[in-house]
DNA sequence: TATGAATGAGACTTCATTCAT
DNA sequence: GATGAATGAAGTCTCATTCAT
């Protein structure tokens, strides 16, 4: 479960440097600002401040840079993430602090949202192949959460548990989705605990 | 309620034949197997048996066609859900058919499958944003059902709607996804259940 | 001197009838309204209210249709200037009345001045020799002009005549193109006589 | 009177160097040689020994490159005349020397004879515009000549001076187009004088 | 005669990556 | 380390012409 260190020196042998964050950050704006396809590496470069060949010192090629950004990028995200719900006792705690401080770090940063959640998803096979891979590690993540629950028998026991994560996941992405795709417009964050609720609860209606 | 019949007379003004589907199935067929940024549109009229310049007899552009697959294809998705539904009572009844039939669907075409949820959204914002416009149909249809549900004392009143349409449209999209990335080589249409009584009653193990 | 009758039987051995003049002045109207590069056969057999097809039935080819249609006007045309002129006895009468007859004839058929004022010169080379060929016969009917003003002693003997014919022919072409591209909105036959005269006595103040 | 300046930095902005002209040369060679409609970006690029890409470097697009090219060329065309012509006094001298001029610099230069003639009148109506633009330049500088003419008492002060300028140009124009379309095979600056005097003094043999 | 659906060659432009400086 | 000019492969669409009906 060390994949994601707190502090990022995952990708040993990288090199790294000021100019290594100042690149993937000038990548996000640009992305975020232009789309997935109109984000040219020589665009980048200019919003980086650096000649596109500089790119190169730090990235293997284009795509290295994306899976570089969002593995960087979802790296923090979800180690965030474990190191907050280590603060809960209860399943139901933590799965509600995993789902305020997804929201929250999405929200805090709505270009990020952007490029996640729709620009990245435009990406050819590979690279797609590529980042999934990355979020395997958060949504183990929720794995080991469920798994967690169904222990403490918190969650029904007879659920396949990559169900319950396909549900919860498959949730969350696609409630931000729709929050990105309204300009991020609304409140994030206060939807957590009803979608913290449908998930526990389920959506009907029964007498008890 | 009419905007898209079971037999296909939707996109009228457009020239239809059997070069009109040909050339559609062949995009499937094209997109499923080379990827979305393979499918020139030389490769898809050599699939469909027919010259390059045909397609644009039929399509004004290669975005065109891919919109008027997805136009035609989910339209039958849709409706083929719709029509089945109508013959449940329940909401409880009417959301597993809908999820059961969603599964089968795609199940009984993986190609399809392996177009809408994969290689498709990997296309541009112009031709994204006009899927999602039909897209839009089926979570109309999904919305409609809840708030029948809730009106019926199914649904929990409480309840945002849409929130409730997210978690169960993201929730199906994400389990088909993982479907697909894994060859669709399980059975999806057996997890239909499970996931309804997930949806319905929630994970959590609680005490009554 | 007979390559053009007045009646057109030019084209021995080609196939007439209405539908020949119909699509030739299909295309007139075509070129005029929408461009040499925009006036696709599709859009002056539908402007002809014939399929495609039957143009070949008629023109062996595109080419040989816009040949056709410059054979056929020009023929017209040179025909109605040689007539008229042989109504009159000197060559400076003669001069005078071949620029009116030039003029008029234009500014009755604005659509064929653009045709062959702007529009078809923007045709390849090879078509752009083969409308020369048909020129050359209003080419010749100058130069026979000038000739013959020299044998009375009118036109100055020492010049050389083929420069006079460009002179006068370039003089015409240069002021007719002028005046379509001004949209054909003043009156052009106004203009003969003084031009008449400047190519007569020239442009400078002398003494005499 | 700045717009065009002699040493050719009339392009303010636009990217030079060796390679700019280097282009520019060979879609010169690319056109005389080929013809306008077979001289095809790949074409040019070859010739002027670059990639084709390289070509985009310099020129936003195959239309810029041909409308600099006039610019270029029909910009010094221009400065080499009005430049000349400021040595003489009289307008009979100044009309006499742009003729020559005139013809010199394309009898130098049959390549670019060849394209300005011939090739470049073939492009398409956006193209033609901004040609006639620049070429506007050559007009004007005439116009100045004949109203100077007229100020001076040189030429008849009741002509119209467009008529005049329309004479002139249009007279100049057929006269080299003829020479271009046989091939450039006959000296053309020879016959400037005759031209000259045709157009001082007309075509009329008259007592005086 | 007449139709019109089908054909298929051909070109401009973009952009990730390199390498001489 | 840093630059940025140069590279060159690759794909959508148009339209004159044909030919089975």
């Amino acid at each position: 479960m060390n994949t994601h260190s707190l502090k990022g020196e995952t990708n040993v042998g990288k090199k790294k440097g000021a100019k290594y964050e100042q690149i993937i950050e000038a990548a996000v704006a640009v992305i975020a600002r232009f789309g997935y396809h109109q984000a040219q590496v020589a665009k980048i470069a200019k919003e980086a401040g650096v000649a596109d060949g500089t790119i190169y010192l730090y990235f293997t090629s284009k795509e290295d840079l994306l899976i570089s950004l969002f593995e960087e990028k979802m790296g923090q995200f979800i180690e965030t993430i474990r190191t907050r719900i280590q603060t809960k006792q209860t399943f139901e705690e933590k799965l509600l602090l995993l789902i305020q401080t997804h929201f929250e770090q999405l929200q805090a940063n709505p270009q990020l949202a952007i490029v996640t959640q729709l620009e990245l998803r435009q990406s050819n096979k590979e690279l797609r192949k590529k980042i999934n891979q990355i979020l395997k590690g958060y949504l183990l993540l929720i794995d080991e959460l469920i798994k967690e629950g169904q222990s403490s028998a918190s969650v029904k026991q007879q659920l396949d548990s990559r169900l319950v994560r396909q549900m919860i996941f498959g949730t969350l992405d696609e409630v931000v989705t729709n929050w990105v795709m309204k300009d991020c417009k609304y409140d994030l964050v206060v939807q957590a605990k009803p979608i913290h609720q449908m998930l526990v609860s389920g959506i009907s209606e029964r007498l008890s």
